[in-house]
DNA sequence: ATAATAACCTGAGGGC
DNA sequence: TGCCCTCAGGTTATTA
């Protein structure tokens, strides 16, 4: 492979030694460990995150370089694995031992549509907790791969009012949270992605996910379920929207009973 | 130990 | 037209 790093102050710097690393080896795998693609060589591992902006394409030798094209990677068939990211939000790790062992991978929770992400284990891990549920539903730590979206849009699902103290959660709770994560990215999986702005698939075509959002993005918007206004907050620097009437604080009541139908869009 | 906050980076969009 | 400001996103580093 020949080697070509364009750019390499991403989220953490590219190795300066990328095309040393590389070259002379083959690509015998691809896996993904949360928002981490591995591509495991016959001697280490690449490790990719493509943060929000972050794409990865194939393309033709002498295929011009677009501007925010920070890694070219020529392959022995011909083509080039190009890495584009203009927020440099994203990463390339090099990993000479178990990927899965890597500083960044060896701490992360559970995989969301794994069966050991189960309501037993985040009633578990939250339990103990007194910061609010929604950035807690975020962090890597607890599950991988519930973003900002994926997280609003459980809690309105699950009628919990994000600012709810995980502590005060229970084990119905959890189990309501867990189902509507798995329910949600499965079908935004299969829907192709959510869009927000400039999102692509790797088709070019924009997720469609968006169409069934409840609350993400719809500040001040009448909830679809009882037309309230949603509501807009902070939360850990992000935003954060949900139904004050749909979702009440798990120590005061639990979801209404029309949340459990069908009448809503689930994804 | 937990919890809260700042930082990284660029482009889009709004206001003037 | 163009400048300035704010915001979006995932993750970690730093601070209380």
């Amino acid at each position: 492979m020949r080697v070509e790093v364009y750019q390499p102050r991403l989220r953490w710097d590219v190795p300066h030694d990328l095309p040393a690393l590389l070259t002379g080896h083959v690509v015998e795998r691809i896996e993904r460990r949360g928002k981490y693609i591995l591509l495991r060589l016959t001697r280490g591992s690449v490790l990719l995150h493509l943060g929000m902006s972050g794409s990865l394409r194939l393309v033709e030798t002498g295929t011009p370089r677009l501007t925010h094209d920070h890694v070219d990677i020529a392959l022995s068939n011909g083509l080039h694995l190009r890495l584009h990211d203009p927020r440099r939000f994203g990463a390339l790790l090099w990993c000479d031992g178990d990927p899965l062992q890597h500083p960044r991978l060896a701490k992360l929770g559970p995989e969301p549509l794994e069966d050991a992400f189960d309501a037993a284990y985040l009633h578990q891990r939250l339990h103990t907790r007194h910061s609010a549920i929604k950035p807690m539903l975020m962090q890597a730590d607890i599950v991988v791969g519930v973003g900002n979206i994926y997280a609003n849009e459980a809690l309105f699902l699950s009628g919990i009012d994000p600012r709810t103290p995980c502590s005060a959660l229970t084990l119905q709770d959890a189990q309501r949270l867990v189902g509507h994560i798995k329910q949600l990215l499965q079908r935004a999986i299969e829907q192709g992605g959510t869009t927000l702005r400039d999102f692509v698939n790797p088709h070019g075509k924009p997720g469609y996910f968006q169409q069934t959002l409840n609350v993400y993005g719809r500040r001040d918007e009448p909830c679809r379920v009882c037309t309230t206004p949603i509501a807009h907050i902070v939360q850990a620097q992000r935003s954060t929207f949900y139904c004050p009437h749909c979702q009440k604080n798990a120590l005061l009541s639990a979801a209404p009973e029309n949340l459990s139908k069908n009448s809503i869009n689930q994804g």
